[in-house]
RNA sequence: GGAGGGGUUCCCGAGUGGUCAAAGGGAGCAGACUGUAAAUCUGCCGGCGAAGCCUACGGAGGUUCAAGUCCUCCCCCCUCCA
């Protein structure tokens, strides 16, 4: 390895990725080397992963870039119990069945961050291991291993014994621990990483480790991403971003992204693109149109690295269409592929909806197209938005909520262009 | 197993038998101001609708002209005692 180039420890750390680590010095010498073998635990919970997952996944796309091999461990058995880590209370047990099918929806949103290549990269279930264990050899073997006393001080724990812990979800650290032991033992994986809610967990599992395989183990944590406006961006919470473009659109993705926060710009192009660190440090120091700039990059970049290029150049051509987008200077961000220039009229990323000529012949009143083309999600809404000044048919503001919206309202291409306050777009094809 | 306290609309949380689609806060949506930002202010915030109707307060029954509010049984959660 060169002088000039920075281990992985470098890498993560300049970017924000490191909240805590078990023991800073030897993991740093660690990561100077290549080949460490860590791993990550995602839980299938849901269908897919969403904005929540990112950093973790970024944090092994670096370690895979910097020539080490991550384990993306899909957490099908762990799943069955339930982490009760950061929860208030217990989520509804999941059946074996609905987790299975998560499990492989995530397995493949996965690969699209990392490369499973032979030797590059694993990508495991730990319901393999986990689902057939015996319940007393368990306990003998592991449970004899675990002191409830120290369980009952972690703080995930702490916590919920003010509210209720089943016994079942008190579990859960162990078979975390089992986990990372098993990684140890069968995949030479040393190094645990996770959100810092996992920090007790995580702790547990080297712990358990040493014991069994008298092998030293260690632990870095992420921070729990949040905006600066303390808004956690969690699956449990309102408006999930979803990594799954079916469930969130590369538009609305790219949306989301270049919706940040002023404050928080900078910490996002660390831990959300690739762009070189040099770069991103020059964007604190932007403000107004500039700013704005940097925040076209990032909601491009991070959306190539989820959907693809060509899926984040047809979002950024929406914006530039839908909103005016300025095109980035050529001096910032040069390393970013985001396209400098305006293109042809592309705003196929816009949602679309197909309607006959027929319907529109009489006309359909605003409210119901809005609640048609699911702007809204009544008609009651609709009529409210609408109503408020919040519906708009190509850039017009909507009158009435019953105004009728006809084929007077074609442009040249056949369509039109409805909106719902600033930012909802929503145009229909007529045919 | 015993005693007590709870389960309310997306979340938290108030709720005297009628004036409860249900206070208040948060989240969300829209308007103004802006930079597709934040902050702030304003309006909205179960569904369908012209009035009005329908669906909701853990579940099932019951009392009543009328029940989130009373009774019975069941389910779940919490606290203390065993």
């Amino acid at each position: 390895m060169s002088m000039g180039e920075k281990s992985a420890y470098d890498v993560l750390y300049e970017r924000g990725f490191i909240e805590q680590v078990t023991e800073e010095e030897p993991i740093r010498e660690l990561l100077k080397g290549k080949g460490i073998t860590c791993y990550i635990g995602f839980d299938p919970t849901a269908a897919s992963l969403h904005i929540g997952s990112l950093v973790p996944i970024m944090s092994l796309v670096h370690m895979q870039l910097c020539g080490h091999r991550p384990i993306a461990l899909v957490g099908g058995g762990t799943a069955l119990i339930g982490d009760p880590s950061g929860k208030t209370e217990m989520r509804r047990i999941m059946t074996r069945d609905e987790i299975d099918v998560n499990a492989e929806a995530i397995k493949g949103q996965l690969s699209q961050y990392l490369d499973f290549g032979e030797g590059k990269a694993l990508l495991l279930n730990n319901a393999d291991w986990l689902a057939d264990l015996n319940y007393v050899e368990f306990l003998r073997d592991i449970g004899r291993c675990f002191s409830v006393n120290r369980m009952l001080t972690a703080e995930s724990y702490r916590m919920r014994l003010e509210k209720g812990l089943s016994f079942i979800e008190f579990n859960y650290m162990l078979l975390q621990s089992y986990d990372f032991y098993y990684l140890c033992k069968q995949y030479g994986c040393i190094l645990q990483m996770g959100g810092n809610d996992q920090w007790g967990n995580i702790l547990a599992g080297i712990d358990l480790t040493r014991r069994l395989e008298e092998k030293k183990t260690y632990g870095m944590t992420f921070p729990l991403l949040a905006t600066s406006q303390g808004h956690k961006m969690g699956k449990t919470e309102k408006g999930t971003v979803w990594l799954d473009a079916s469930l969130t659109t590369p538009y609305d993705y790219f949306q989301y992204w270049i919706n940040t926060e002023d404050a928080d710009v900078k910490r996002f192009l660390s831990l959300f693109t690739l762009l070189p660190i040099e770069e991103i440090r020059k964007s604190e120091k932007l403000v107004d149109s500039e700013l704005n700039m940097a925040k076209a990059v990032l909601a491009f970049e991070a959306t190539k690295i989820t959907h693809g290029h060509d899926a984040a150049v047809a979002a950024w051509g929406a914006a530039v269409n839908t909103f005016g987008l300025k095109p980035v200077s050529p001096d910032l961000f040069p390393s970013s592929s985001i396209p400098r220039t305006h293109m042809s009229q592309d705003i196929s990323a816009v949602p679309t909806v197909a309607k006959t000529r027929e319907e529109f012949v009489t006309g359909i009143p605003a409210f119901e197209l809005f609640y048609d083309v699911d702007l809204c999600a009544s008609k009651g809404e609709a009529r409210r938005v609408i109503s408020q000044g919040g519906g708009y048919v190509n850039g017009e503001q909507i009158q009435a909520f019953d105004e009728k919206i006809s084929i007077k309202h074609l442009n040249e291409n056949g369509e039109i262009d409805l909106r719902k306050g600033k930012k909802q777009h929503r145009k229909i094809k007529v045919s």
